[in-house]
DNA sequence: CAAATGACTCAGC
DNA sequence: TGCTGAGCCATTT
């Protein structure tokens, strides 16, 4: 069922991203509308796992730039995609963070 | 209906 | 400067 729901805007928005960029859990929340619902961002790309087309969900970090989502996809699995993309990963961090930072806001100019 | 959970974020010490 | 606590919203039980 293609729900149109919280979950299928974050979605969305996550598959927009383009190849050799990050994005970040509150970015996404704040051009849903749900500033403060970062942590639902994190919720979805959890039952990210069964959307269709598949979602990035290893493009998009904390505000920091940590693989939080490492310890979700399992080992450093998600640093790999990330380096094998172009984005530059270290000790689990993006690094040059702000250069390399997609922000939905900005990007698809709401 | 109310309580608990969660891949976050901010503020305080 | 680094850690702890509380706040936030949506989904799940």
């Amino acid at each position: 069922m293609e729900e149109i729901n919280f979950f299928e805007k974050v979605y969305q928005v996550a598959r927009l991203i383009p190849v050799g960029r990050v994005t970040s859990y509150g970015a996404i929340a704040a051009y849903l509308g749900t500033k403060g619902s970062s942590r639902m961002v994190g919720w979805a790309m959890q039952a990210a796992g069964g959307a269709k087309p598949p979602v990035p969900a290893h493009r998009v970090v904390n505000r920091v730039g940590l693989l939080t989502a490492k310890g979700h996809f399992g080992g450093n699995c998600m640093a790999e995609m990330l380096e094998s993309e172009g984005v530059r990963v270290e000790d689990d961090q993006v690094q040059d963070f702000k250069t390399v930072f997609w922000d939905p806001m900005v990007e698809l100019a709401l």
